[in-house]
DNA sequence: TTATTCTACTTGTATTTACAAGTTAAATTT
DNA sequence: AAATTTAACTTGTAAATACAAGTAGAATAA
């Protein structure tokens, strides 16, 4: 042990062993080395093992049982927090279309926004952004984007119709959503809303209102969603 | 320590502070206890007390911060894993009723349920019950639960009235609540709907169904749900 | 008075040790 | 051969101890 890192020994071993998973060096459904084993390779002492694999179950990548092991779980596959459940069959990617309505812009924050905002949030002005989601060609997932403007060059220019928000702003900008809250709605579709889903007027529609965390302090995202749940529903695990 | 129980230490003390939290004994906002000071009147060791105080962090009854001490936070209300969120205030649960439709009653598994069952689960049969929940009288809630019959003596018997069907398990038979998937959907309310929860008829209605895992292998609890949001919302942290 | 330093707290990390309890498969007995 | 016991694993719980790091307020110095 020379100095070399602040990084506390149970997150190294949880990233050594989260990385080590999601690229697939322990399959589905194996067993993780042993705590005992992961201490003499590591060369930490069964507590500090401990940690690091409490994380990794809280964080759904393995469950254990006492006598058994740690079980690898398939990674969770987030699609931003939600993901889309099919009636038929699951969705890959491939048919999940993105496009982008209104491209990112910066404005004022509305004037009846329904989250409170940090002062360094108002402060910064907004960064608005609007986007329709295709499964097999049919509209079901419209959303509202606002994005404190801080801090984010080039972000305006950036294309968003293949990547996602979430994917660009930790990859490009170093920000992680951290969780959040949401609340979420049975309404009627109004003209706009069954328009753009392509739905009977008044027909049921699920909203949702969200407000994401993130690593970056006072830096939220929020979002306003409508989702056609005539054929998909939203999907969770917890 | 005589032999008095098997439930370990650190689930006492999280159950002892957050029952203390819950009925109001440390408030919103104010600092628990130190863990020395837990460790003390409780007479066990740190690591102990910590097992405890990672619980309720992972739970949202408290947030820790280094130097400072463990932070008593609005308690979720839960219902289940979900909260309702009012639209005019918070909602204490002393606005909270719950009507039993259905008393918990043995019978066999439904014909065509949506979930897959385990092995030990189709044999058992299942518990049965019907619950309507109010929200200053006005009825929001209404759900179908869906229970293993796996050894839980005098189950049937037990009042619902005034206690969570969760807490129940929990205190009185140690199964715990350990996640689970859920499906969201807006669906129109039909007559049986409408009635119970005084809408008319066609109105948009939050629809869940659920799958719950517990700390008991291939115990499992299954909900539907059905959720009046015209005047309250579905409300989630993650 | 104001700014700095110090001190006494707090939680965070880590080691070491011990035993309990569940699982599995080999060894033993019937 | 079949059933049982045993042994060697696994994770779960718990104690005692030590030091690091962050916080806040008191004591001190400018």
């Amino acid at each position: 042990m020379t100095e070399e890192s602040k990084i506390p020994q149970h997150k190294k071993i949880y990233e050594i062993l989260r990385k080590h998973i999601l690229s697939g060096v322990y399959e589905e459904g194996s067993l993780l080395p042993s705590e005992n084993e992961l201490c003499l390779v590591h060369n930490i002492t069964r507590p500090t093992v401990r940690q690091a694999l409490d994380a990794l179950v809280k964080d759904g990548f393995i469950s254990k049982k006492q006598g058994k092991g740690s079980i690898v779980r398939k990674p969770p596959q987030d699609i931003g927090i939600l993901s889309i459940s099919g009636t038929a069959s699951a969705i890959g990617n491939q048919y999940l279309k993105t496009q982008i309505l209104q491209k990112p812009q910066i404005k004022p924050w509305p004037e009846n926004f329904p989250f409170e905002l940090s002062e360094i949030e108002n402060e910064s002005g907004c960064i608005y952004m609007e986007r329709l989601r295709f499964v097999n060609d049919q509209p079901v997932f419209y959303d509202i984007n606002h994005i404190p403007n801080m801090n984010l060059p080039r972000f305006t220019n950036r294309s968003f119709e293949n990547k996602s928000l979430f994917e660009t702003l930790r990859t490009q900008y170093q920000i992680e959503v951290r969780g959040g809250e949401q609340k979420l709605k049975a309404v009627k579709a109004n003209q706009m809303i069954s328009k753009l889903l392509n739905l009977p007027l008044g027909e049921p529609v699920l909203s949702i209102e969200r407000k994401l965390n993130t690593n970056r302090e006072g830096f939220h995202i929020y979002s306003t969603i409508w989702f056609n749940s005539t054929k998909h529903s939203i999907f969770g695990t917890f």
